[in-house]
DNA sequence: GATGAAATGTTATAGTATTACATTTCTAGA
DNA sequence: TCTAGAAATGTAATACTATAACATTTCATC
């Protein structure tokens, strides 16, 4: 039982449910990310995999040297090309992303899902972040592009704010990122 | 008269004409910044107005070591200083947005338009950038984060693909900045 | 077990951004 | 005009993020 209720099945959740079980999230992207590579025949190497928990241990992104210190913790010392490859990987493999505006990495929820764009509602407050794959959003930029006549490859949509938790008072995560201060 | 073919001012141009006098883009975009920093009573100061300038200095996302290698070339030598703190005035003025895929900066197409979120299409072979203020990819995001009941500050769009001018041949501008190869 | 490809280790360096403190310049008020 | 006080800029050091180049190990296949 989830401390806090649950959202239907058939209805987006409103954000993060405050105090899930997170172990949950990790074990279900992990699941997920075995049967993706298996599938692909892509190595989900013991280090790739360990990079990919690290990276998913919240919903709120995490950097490579985090990644880095981590790592370096549980084995010997090591080396900045030793995540950034990791991460590679995994980016390539679509399990993670990249969130632009932190120089950080968050895991993906929907990895099955080819080719999506990056959608992200980012707060401000506690850090987490949730991946939109919102269609809407996709088709706008679509049309708009086309408009332009230009050719899309890929698009990053991060929107800054506060989530419904911190809203009411309440996220106990970590507290946010670096990240610039913006106008818009 | 424009060496290539105008839009009617009614119809948003597909992309950048090219070929056409950018000098006429700077002189604009700077006569603008004037008379908004003087309307706010900011202080738009040589310095700052030099690397606006430098920003502006083409269509393309500039770094911010570029404005400093820039301006330490006319006058003695700059520290980082010296430019981010140009760059965060005119952040905060809406004179420029900050490209967070590219880490660098490109000048507002229009800075009197308020609190606009940064929407923008990227060459990935000639490095142009154009700003769009569309409407329909706001509220489709506005919408979206309501839905979640996530209160927005601010966001960004960021869509990499390839320009009209690309797609045919002919983009002689200096080629893309460094940017990361993406799966979305 | 030999072989080549893929993955990882290691060292060095490039690129981006901020902190802290000193100095200069500008603005307002006396 | 003179003079605080604020704003802007100068300067030095450092932190954070990312990649290049080359050595070594691991893995799959024959
Ligand atoms: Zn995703
Ligand atoms: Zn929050
Ligand atoms: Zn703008
Ligand atoms: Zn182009």
């Amino acid at each position: 039982m989830s401390p806090s209720m649950s959202p239907s099945k058939s209805e987006p959740r409103a954000f993060l449910d405050i105090g899930h079980d997170h172990s949950h999230c990790v074990a279900d992207a992990l699941g997920r990310a075995e049967a993706l590579c298996a599938v692909r025949g892509a190595r989900l190497t013991k280090l790739r995999r360990r990079v990919f928990e690290l990276i998913w241990a919240s919903h709120a992104p995490v950097g490579a040297y985090d990644v880095l210190r981590r790592l370096s913790e549980e084995h010997a010392p090591a080396a900045p090309p030793t995540v950034y490859r990791a991460i590679e990987f995994l980016l390539e493999q679509g399990l993670i992303h990249r969130i632009e505006s932190l120089n950080a990495f968050v895991g993906c929820c929907d990895p099955a899902e080819e080719q999506h764009s990056g959608q992200f509602l980012i707060c401000e407050s506690c850090g987490n972040v949730v991946e939109l794959l919102d269609p809407k959003i996709s088709k706008a930029i679509e049309e708009s592009a086309r408009r332009a006549g230009f050719a899309v490859t890929g698009s990053t949509v991060e929107v800054r704010g506060i989530c419904p938790g911190c809203q009411n008072g309440g996220c106990k995560s970590g507290g946010p990122r670096n990240g610039r201060a913006s106008r818009g």
